[in-house]
DNA sequence: CACCAGGCAAGTA
DNA sequence: TACTTGCATGGT
């Protein structure tokens, strides 16, 4: 019964967003191993300071297994400088590039062939991907069903009172996948028009003036789902 | 000047 | 388990 309205709830933010910002198609990038550089690159860290160094990478040619492997961390590092703790995300990245080789001898197709419960898990293990990294890069670089959940999907859940202001990655990532289809494309779409209204109206002081999940907007009578 | 951004790991209690 | 801190550049 509770769970049924905020079924409801959550697919009529989907639409609401999807109606006033159209598809996002994220994740934006080339390659799926693009992707999977820019999610750990965008950890706590505007995106337009990633883009600086995924151009940096590009122009210098350094954008591939193979490449990265063999560059030196602190050559690395200073590639990626805008994008802010760029040394330790240059030992991220090495990490993640040692993790390849080693499972995947580099290969990136092997890598998006493997089972995605397992992948996750392996992902996990690595030294500087966490759980939002691990999923941005099955969902946008693997196409795996597996939600994204961000500190923006966390503050507006809690906003309109869908969770508590407490809870787990885990829980939170729940609240979705067991109340939205297994779709791929929703799961691409709502979380990047998550983040798209979070930038623009979801900010630390509630100012929502103009967000399409305007709360009286979407609810007048089941604010309160417990 | 302060504050924030598409997190994560390590240390502490 | 739950809280705190360091990591750091670039935009508003």
């Amino acid at each position: 019964m509770i769970e049924i309205r905020k079924r409801e709830y959550l697919i009529e933010m989907y639409n609401l967003l999807y109606n006033h910002f159209g598809p996002q198609g994220w994740w934006p990038a080339e390659t799926p191993f693009e992707v999977m550089v820019g999610a750990i690159l965008t950890q706590n860290t505007a995106w337009t300071n990633v883009e600086k160094c995924i151009k940096n990478l590009k122009e210098k040619g350094f954008l591939s297994p193979k490449k990265l492997y063999n560059l030196p961390t602190d050559k690395l590092s200073e590639l990626i400088r805008p994008s802010g703790y760029f040394k330790i995300k240059a030992q991220r990245l090495k990490e993640f590039i040692r993790f390849i080789f080693k499972e995947y001898k580099g290969d990136i197709d092997k890598m998006l062939k493997e089972d995605g419960l397992i992948l996750r898990e392996k992902l996990l293990g690595i030294k500087g991907i966490g759980e939002e990294t691990a999923d941005s890069i099955l969902l946008y670089a693997a196409n795996k069903p597996f939600f994204v959940v961000d500190t923006y999907t966390k503050r507006i859940c809690s906003r309109h009172r869908l969770i508590d202001g407490d809870v787990s990655y885990k829980d939170l990532q729940r609240l979705f996948t067991e109340n939205l289809d297994l779709d791929i494309y929703l799961y691409k779409e709502f979380h990047a028009l998550i983040v798209k209204t979070g930038k623009l109206f979801c900010k630390k002081e509630p100012e929502c003036k103009d967000c399409p999940l305007k709360i009286q907007k979407i609810t007048n009578q089941s604010r309160f789902f417990s």
